[in-house]
DNA sequence: GTATCTGCAAACTCTTTGCAAAAAC
DNA sequence: GTTTTTGCAAAGAGTTTGCAGATAC
């Protein structure tokens, strides 16, 4: 589990900086990414979670606080295919971590990666592109269903 | 252009293989994708093109068409996480390309490589994960867009 | 001829938006 | 106090489905 006290002061800065409020609603939200860190949850997973201590949320709100979470750098949003966004800490200053996505239960794993770095120069130069962000996803199937 | 005389042949052997038929607006759609190679091509992008020679076909068709060809590994499905999917040709056999997003235009490039093999190989090893399929891209400002 | 395929409209899923009441600062 | 934020319900985008008639083989 995460240090929530530092995470939630982070929010607090973050949030200040631009004006916007904590309320209770963005708190346990934040509470529910500490509390699966390893988890990609969609906003409907985020909801249910979020209702185990704050049943009256509505489930726009947890839309908005994600969006605005995203927007602050705070999660990254993600894709997966499958026709709902995915969300988790963002920690893209640390290390890539990348994901292995089962084509039959459709289970993501991560995996680590810090191969791409050069590849990424290379790319940037050669196609006048600037590069912010990369992701790779391996589809196949996980060692339960193979 | 591609050779569409054998791209039909190729379509009509893998729809016999399965007991589909080749009907008219199946053979419009296959057209629009070998007039347009190097595209990536949306369902309402193909919806517009196909209206053009064959203006009663319904979107639904379009659809149905499109996850058909895909499931016989005609057509590639992607998605770039704007909210709708995309196809183009299946040629993973012949070599790996990704894609450059720009996040300002929303443009999309493609890019050759054949370096992510080697490291296929570790992943597989070390996940115990069979992979089928990969799919590298980079987000960033493209050369107009910098 | 018969099983597949089509167009249409309605349904479905995920996400966004408008609004008046409520809450953070 | 004022501005942001909320919950609700309705709308929106993309996609899928049910069905009766049409079509490929």
């Amino acid at each position: 589990m995460k240090k929530l006290g530092h995470t939630v002061d982070v929010l607090k800065q973050k949030l200040y900086d631009k004006e916007y409020k904590l309320t209770p609603q963005r708190r346990v939200v934040l509470e529910v990414f500490a509390n699966n860190p390893e988890k990609h949850l969609s906003a409907e997973d985020v909801y249910d979670k979020v209702r185990e201590t704050y049943p009256e949320i509505g489930l726009a709100t947890v839309y908005r606080t994600l969006d605005l979470f995203a927007e602050l750098d705070i999660l990254q949003k993600m894709d997966f295919g499958d026709g709902r966004a995915r969300y988790e800490f963002s920690e893209s200053e640390v290390h890539h971590h990348h994901h292995l996505i089962c084509l039959k239960c459709g289970s993501v794993t991560e995996f680590e990666d810090d191969l791409l770095e050069a590849l990424e120069a290379v790319i940037e130069k050669k196609n006048h592109f600037e590069i912010i962000n990369h992701e790779l996803k391996f589809y196949g199937y996980c060692n339960k269903c193979r």
